[in-house]
DNA sequence: AACATTGACAACCGCCTGAAG
DNA sequence: ACTTCAGGCGGTTGTCAATGT
């Protein structure tokens, strides 16, 4: 099963001038898509994923080149935070990046930063708030402490992982809430204030990480940490058309805010 | 000037998913 | 229900320019 491999006589490593010449003709005369059959048709001497990813991370007319903003940087340590290394989705939410680009970035200089930043704060991550995208590389008494959740999305090679009791250990979290159904405060201490710069995306981003179980299974953690009774208050509908429900728009009681944790472990208390 | 090291990024590889037959 | 295949994804490698010794 599978397909059959890219080789025989068929050329590898850096596109040369001409070819992609030949790709983008091509494609501005055929559009995307069948790419199996497009280096014959083109002819080309490269197998079709070749192509395929010449083009799309490299030939497109709407990719955007040079160097990355600083807001560009910090969308991408917020996103990475929320979505761990699933770089397709954190491209999806920089217009004109491609998913290489942002793997590339944070391999070389992002994910170099983190770390340094991780190692400087040490103690200070040691906080039942940790979330992280390494496989469980955690002693046997962090393992003990920990479960892996699988999100929904549609392919998941990393692994988020959340304490089991993330707030029993914490007496000074507070976390406010405000759902549909009315006002809902888990007071357990002081409070810690967070921001969500772009809640747009955020919201849209949670939607395309189908964000609603993990949010539940967090909000679960807080009702049962207070003998709280329980009822999923996040559903798919609520991040599918954020910006036409009622109790999630501009006006409404909902803060944003409420959902940064989730975005930003730095910034939980 | 010559060599070694590092950083950036393009490209490849293997695996997975979903659609189609 | 099962197989096959195209497309897509994330991890890894290769290459080359810049920088340091």
């Amino acid at each position: 099963m599978g397909r059959s491999p890219c080789s025989k006589g068929l050329n590898k490593g850096a596109w040369t001038a001409l070819e992609d010449k030949l790709l983008i003709s091509y494609i501005q005369a055929h559009g995307e898509g069948k790419w199996r059959n497009l280096p014959k048709r083109a002819g080309l001497k490269r197998c079709g994923k070749s192509c395929r990813l010449r083009w799309l991370n490299y030939l497109r007319p709407d990719i955007k080149r040079g160097n990355i903003s600083h807001d560009e940087e910090e969308l991408i340590i917020r996103l990475h935070n929320l979505l761990g290394n699933r770089w397709s989705l954190i491209a999806g939410r920089l217009p004109g990046r491609t998913d290489n680009e942002i793997k590339n970035y944070w391999n070389t200089t992002l994910g170099k930063r983190a770390k340094a930043q991780a190692s400087i704060e040490a103690p200070r991550s040691k906080s039942t708030h940790d979330i992280t995208t390494e496989p469980s590389s955690s002693s046997q008494a962090t393992k003990a402490k920990t479960e892996v959740i699988w999100t929904q999305a549609t392919r998941c090679s990393s692994e988020v992982i959340f304490p089991l009791q993330p707030h029993a250990t914490h007496d000074t979290d507070v976390i406010n809430l405000t759902l549909p159904q009315g006002p809902i405060d888990q007071e357990m201490g002081d409070g810690a204030m967070v921001e969500a710069h772009t809640g747009t995306l955020v919201l849209d981003s949670l939607y395309s990480n189908d964000a609603s179980h993990l949010l539940n299974f967090e909000f679960n953690h807080l009702l049962k940490a207070s003998d709280g009774e329980f009822e999923e208050p996040f559903d798919e509908a609520m991040f599918k058309d954020w910006t036409a429900d009622p109790c999630l728009n501009d006006n409404s009681t909902v803060g944003l805010e409420s959902f940064a944790f989730l975005i930003d472990p730095d910034e939980w208390p």
